[in-house]
RNA sequence: UGCCCGAUGGUGUAAUGGUAGCACGAACGACUCUGACUCGUUCUGUCUAGGUUCGACUCCUAGUCGGGCAGCCA
């Protein structure tokens, strides 16, 4: 967790912050607190990343906190993995900009049973940090909402009491049918007129496991002509007798998204919750079960954003498990995936997806955003904090013929001219050298400035050159580039200033690296590959090349993290997975701006 | 065809009854030992129709178009 120097970024308001604002500025809450509430079931992907920083980032406003909480309420599609992987990519994307808002629980803490304003009520504090700032103690860990599960029992026992839930006997089949329709009301349930005593009486069988799954299900009693589907007496729990990788064994009753996350937000103290624009029908319901509850603490609010849809990219966790089982892709990690993990494994900085996903804006309309914006975000960082090398993706031998083997010129190599104080390494010129396949034309197109046959260019940090003659096999494939060097045009020397058209980057042919490098492109073939048929069938055939490039030597000493512009390139960074010192393996995480190209 | 939500350039977003601005993108140009970066110029917008008002992107009415809602998923 390195410090972020990226200067801070003046932060644009939105309705939510207005709103917190607002709340601020009446003092409506003790504290600001959100959440980022995932379920276990997947990765987390770029879209996740908007709410992590609208949820951070309204709590470092306000010096706040925003926990980060395990929505893990069906345990048929919950897993370990997952849990550390989001835990990982949380703390990823927040570090050196939000970490110290965190919201992390003492290690097997569950709601403490407490006295609000002369009533018994529940509620879980996050660890109390020694000082603003200071790490989370090691044995701290993220909120999970099954560790609610008993308190939430007995709110749903006190639900029953006041009469406003009852257990119903009907089936998920007929529940269904008494639903009704969007344009038609519902029907009331035979069940629903059944005494507190029988209700509180079924509902203490149920949890003790008299009932198989499905056989009965305790509900809410509201109104079942509503024109709010979510409001027609809607599930709080249901039977399910599987363990839970969290729970244990200890429940086979299990509560419900609407019931439970409302109550998980009180439980914590949350001031603000906020989630995509499909809950906006449920916030009724979020209400609902916080008003009949009669809780004597303030009660959070629920509000609704759009959520980030990219052009090119896919991103809900059913669709990507999709590439995934189907091996279009190699792991949630591949590096063209928009998760975290791929996208921190492609080198993408955290601070790059911090700044695109603010710069989107928090807004209610359901908007494409080009992923150009997220392109631009990453090289402006990028280019600002990645050192230069020197790096031949495609080579071609070239034989500077006035130069004798063995001789070597020490060249000084400028590490980031974007510094206040640019710094350089040495870099040998010799006889032989790479250059990129691409930087020669033997017929050149119109206006191009590199390596001609006759033609002057400049070696990057070296020399002027002149194409003097071409070697080629049997075949006609030209094998060498023989050139002459004018030594007497390197920095410093008489002739420095000589301007020639091209600059191209080379590597010395007899002292590289060589390396695998992936060239990653976009996944898919069209802006929104959602919108097709079938995504798989406009999937990128050509989204990975790989190649053997030629390195410079300092590269042999790159670090998994450490981000590099290869000159002319692109940005790289050595491969977490599969990189060695042996082995070298680079990811390129973006191209450089190219506008010859078009 | 019930209810809810939304609509500003190609894209995203700002303007909270008072000059429609910013960013991305695109085009062209300058600079350049990265065809990068940087800089300059240009491009394109308030869904429609009424109404309120001195004045409407903003408020009202109707329409059009788009999204959401009928899991014992979240």
């Amino acid at each position: 967790m390195s410090a972020d120097l990226t200067p801070p970024a003046p932060v644009p308001t939105d309705f939510i912050r207005d709103i917190v604002a607002a709340d601020v500025a009446a003092q409506r809450h003790a504290k600001i607190v959100t959440r980022f509430p995932p379920e276990p079931n997947g990765y987390l992907h770029i879209g996740h990343a908007k709410s992590i920083c609208l949820n951070f980032g309204i709590a470092r406003e306000h010096g706040g906190v925003c926990n980060l909480r395990f929505d893990d309420t069906n345990p048929a599609k919950e897993e370990i993995e997952y849990v550390e992987s989001i835990t990982t990519d949380v703390q990823w994307l927040i570090a050196g900009w939000a970490d110290h808002c965190l919201g992390f629980k003492p290690q097997g803490a569950h709601p403490a049973k407490v006295t609000s304003h002369g009533q018994p009520d529940y509620y879980l504090a996050p660890v109390s940090l020694p000082a603003p700032g200071s790490p989370l103690p090691a044995s701290a860990e993220p909120f999970y909402a099954s560790d609610y599960f008993d308190a939430l029992y007995e709110y749903a026992l006190e639900l029953i009491r006041r009469g406003q839930a009852y257990v119903c006997d009907l089936n998920a089949e007929d529940t269904e049918k008494y639903r009704g329709a969007p344009d038609r009301p519902g029907q009331d349930s035979p069940f629903r007129h059944r005494s507190v005593a029988e209700n509180l009486d079924l509902f203490q069988r149920m949890k003790a496991g008299e009932f198989p799954d499905g056989a009965r299900s305790l509900r809410s009693k509201i109104d079942m002509a509503s024109p709010n589907m979510w409001l027609r007496d809607p599930l709080l729990y249901r039977i399910r007798h599987i363990p839970h990788y969290h729970a244990g064994a200890k429940w086979c009753i299990y509560p419900l998204y609407d019931y439970a996350h409302c109550l998980s937000d009180y439980l914590e103290g949350v001031s603000h919750s906020l989630c995509s624009l499909e809950f906006v029908p449920h916030r009724a319901l979020y209400d609902w079960v916080l008003e009949n509850l009669g809780l004597p603490r303030p009660l959070p609010h629920q509000y609704e954003f759009a959520k980030l849809v990219p052009t090119y990219t896919l991103l809900s966790k059913r669709n990507i498990l999709r590439l995934v089982q189907e091996k279009v892709v190699a792991g949630w990690d591949d590096p063209r995936l928009p998760t975290l993990s791929g996208l921190r494994r492609r080198g993408i900085p955290a601070s790059a997806i911090r700044q695109f996903v603010i710069s989107v804006g928090v807004t209610t309309f359901n908007s494409v955003t080009d992923i150009a914006v997220f392109e631009h975000a990453v090289r402006e960082e990028l280019n600002r904090t990645a050192a230069r090398r020197l790096a031949v993706l495609r080579p071609v031998k070239l034989v500077l013929t006035n130069l004798p083997a063995g001789e070597t010129i020490a060249c000084a190599a400028v590490n980031n001219p974007q510094d206040e104080t640019p710094t350089t390494r040495p870099v040998a010129l010799t006889r032989e050298v790479f250059i990129e396949a691409d930087d020669f034309a033997e017929v050149p197109p119109p206006k191009y400035f590199r390596l001609k046959p006759g033609g002057e260019v400049r070696l990057k940090y070296a020399c002027i050159i002149k194409c003097d003659e071409l070697v080629k096999d049997a075949a006609g494939a030209i094998t060498e580039i023989r050139c002459t060097a004018q030594l007497d045009t390197r920095h410093g020397q008489p002739n420095a200033d000589k301007k020639v058209k091209g600059t191209i980057h080379w590597v010395s042919a007899t002292d590289c690296l060589d390396a695998e490098v992936r060239l990653y492109d976009r996944l898919f073939t069209v802006p929104e590959p959602g919108a097709a048929e079938d995504f798989m069938k406009v999937v990128n055939p050509k989204s990975l090349e790989v190649v053997t490039a030629k390195l410079e030597p300092s590269l042999a000493g790159a670090k998994v993290g450490e981000r590099f512009q290869f000159e002319r390139l692109g940005y790289f960074t050595p491969d977490a997975k599969d990189s060695s010192p042996a082995k070298p393996v680079f990811n390129r995480a973006i191209t450089l701006r190219d506008a010859w190209a078009k």
